[in-house]
DNA sequence: CTCGCAATCTGCAACTCGTGCAGACAATCA
DNA sequence: TGATTGTCTGCACGAGTTGCAGATTGCGAG
């Protein structure tokens, strides 16, 4: 996602009016790798500007998303995460918190994929799952699988 | 997922019960590749035994998904998919009509990982994202990138 | 084979996450 | 300053899923 100034710009470009909702909203997305919720996004914004609407901080990042400035990711059940961050990479989603982090893959065109045959990709998406570095500590390493809780 | 007969043996040794509603369900998903939805498969089960109810489609799901016989997908928005293939593989996901079908991926270990320090991971799925062979006729072809290439 | 209990099934309410809608509001520009 | 839109807010609604309670039924004991 481009800075809250250069957003401001395109939104201006495109006919969109400059609020103090959305310029907001930009300060809050702005460098933030948290990967927010709506909810989350609802709750920082409004410790900033009391009254702001729920409504509006999904309008408007359903208007960041069609603009190609963010991602909208669906990695597991519950609430859609933002991501401001469009380049090129992937994720590590813990099972016990729902955290999630980035992840940079290289040589992926080394792998070896069978059973595309016809599909035609446009894109692959790597989610690895496992305990954050927190919950790993928390929790003695130990069971590796089973279990699926998740952040409130 | 095992086969009906033995997941009935599953289930009484664990002292669960064997009912006609349980059996439909294993037939329904045993050997399934269609990735169905709770409803999806609620139609199915309606069409050879009217009245059964989707709670219990659900139930089941949540029961057999928790004795590790399926998987459970939440790949996008929208409901989740149920996966009987509880081998190691990945997915392609159709943009357009959300179909999902298998993909064997090899010589994963071949790629680079940056940005996992200190999250234990247990597991990575790769879901590529493009158009059905159905879809890819019936719309223009959009180009697409080069991020999946090697199959065979 | 019948009985009785616990597990299961069903229908419905409730809940979470997101979207549609309409009227109040406000950014922008003449 | 006023007119013109686009935007914000609050609320209703919809999809998907889970909680609950009473009716039903599998199945082991007798
Ligand atoms: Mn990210
Ligand atoms: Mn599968
Ligand atoms: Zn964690
Ligand atoms: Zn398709």
């Amino acid at each position: 996602m481009r800075s809250p100034a250069d957003l401001t710009a395109a939104f201006r470009q495109q006919g969109l009016k400059i609020t103090p909702q959305r310029q907001l909203i930009f300060r809050l997305l702005h460098g933030n790798e948290e990967h927010p919720s709506a909810e989350a996004l609802y709750e920082l914004a409004s410790a900033q500007m009391p009254g702001i609407s729920l409504r509006t901080v999904y309008q408007t990042l359903t208007d960041l998303a069609s603009m190609g400035e963010l991602q909208v990711l669906s990695l597991a059940p519950g609430a859609q995460r933002f991501d401001p961050n469009v380049t090129d990479h992937h994720h590590a989603r813990c099972n016990d918190c729902g955290q999630l982090r980035d992840v940079y893959v290289e040589r992926m065109l080394d792998i070896e994929v069978h059973g595309l045959d016809g599909f035609q990709p446009d894109g692959a998406a790597i989610v690895f799952t496992g305990l954050c570095d927190v919950c790993a500590t928390t929790r003695p390493s130990a069971d590796l699988h089973q279990h699926t809780n998740n952040s409130k």
